[in-house]
DNA sequence: CTGATGCTAACACGACCGTGTTAGCATGGC
DNA sequence: GCCATGCTAACACGGTCGTGTTAGCATCAG
């Protein structure tokens, strides 16, 4: 057992590179080969981590979603509910340049989804799993009283949830939102439910 | 001067054949060629239309935010200010096939706008009106005494447009929010403001 | 030291890309 | 009826695509 590569260590150095060639070049155009260059190997090393650029599409989308969840999880160990509940949804907006990249990486390959069967399931079920924060959230400032008792969670973890990801894609594309105040935003609508 | 082809019809029916392309294919899969097949028209003939790609892609873009702005236009007339307001923001949310279809290539364009400076100016263009469409949605049912006459409306209409975006998204993607329910949280949300 | 192992890189292949160019053809004005 | 006009379609070009295949090489077990 020559060479001593760690797979997994690999696979996310690639799909990091194609998140880079994302960003500079457009989901559009995107190919295995400058992947390969992005990443610093040839195409024929590439295509022994992922036999197809299907695959390599699909890891790195799971890959952003797999970081994203465990920032997140990592908050869980933050005492005040409050700030707990703001720094989970903080993981969702693009507020540095890491999370930028993730979240424009993230809104490539959602919009790409609809064609690519496989994109389609990863996608939906990140979406479900930020409900499911959405949700938590809201139960778990219930719980401490910092919202409305007789709150619908469903209805507003969906109201949240669309708050959140549309403030990202707002950040993400314009000029007139910034990190700052799509974080503002997020924190004074939690603050409506009370 | 033979031939009498109306260029702007000719034009919406190539725009319309690259909508119907993107939602089959995805942008990544996109070219000229199947653009024009599915138009019914040779690339040749595309190309005395549009002479690039990327005249192709912007005029399609800059099609969808004309459609929607002038379906919202329209709306003008509705008296009740209530039910204008919700006739408007439906406009941008994919309650049919023709909306869903329209929101599905803006996505896919929006994604695609970050590595093209074209695409990028049109999709803030669009940002920018809708904000603005907010804001005087806002500002109008204010008036007639339906939301509470302190409002900020600035950080009202940028927190509208967030949630209306966000819905219009996980409509597109997802399998657990539907276009009615979708409806009734942003009637539910304006209600709040009162 | 040696041989087996598995990563690497280079090339091949057919297909398709965006973009030109050009010949032809159907149609309107005179 | 005939010519000019502008839409149409077909082909060419260089480049790049996704995907195989294969030879080579660096490495570790024995």
């Amino acid at each position: 057992m020559p060479k001593l590569i760690d797979h997994d260590r690999r696979q996310q150095d690639i799909a990091e590179a194609l998140w880079r060639v994302i960003q500079r070049d457009g989901i559009g155009a995107v190919s295995v080969r400058d992947v390969a260059a992005e990443a610093g190997i040839s195409s024929g090393s590439l295509r022994h981590v992922f036999a197809s650029k299907a695959e390599l599409l699909a890891y790195s989308m799971r890959l952003v979603a797999t970081r994203v969840r465990e920032r997140a999880q990592a908050h869980a160990s933050i005492a005040d509910p409050w700030q707990r509940a703001l720094a989970v949804l903080d993981e969702v907006l693009p507020l540095d340049d890491r999370r930028r990249c993730e979240m424009e990486v993230n809104l490539a390959l959602v919009a790409e989804s609809p064609a690519h069967p496989l994109l389609k399931d990863i996608a939906l079920d990140a979406q479900r799993q930020l409900r499911g924060a959405c949700a938590a959230i809201l139960t778990g400032l219930a719980r401490h009283g910092l919202v409305a008792p007789d709150l619908d969670v469903d209805a507003e973890a969906m109201r949240l949830h669309a708050l959140v990801d549309g403030a990202a894609m707002h950040v993400l594309l314009g000029d007139t939102d910034t990190p700052d105040t799509a974080h503002r935003m997020i924190a004074e609508h939690l603050r409506t439910l009370a």
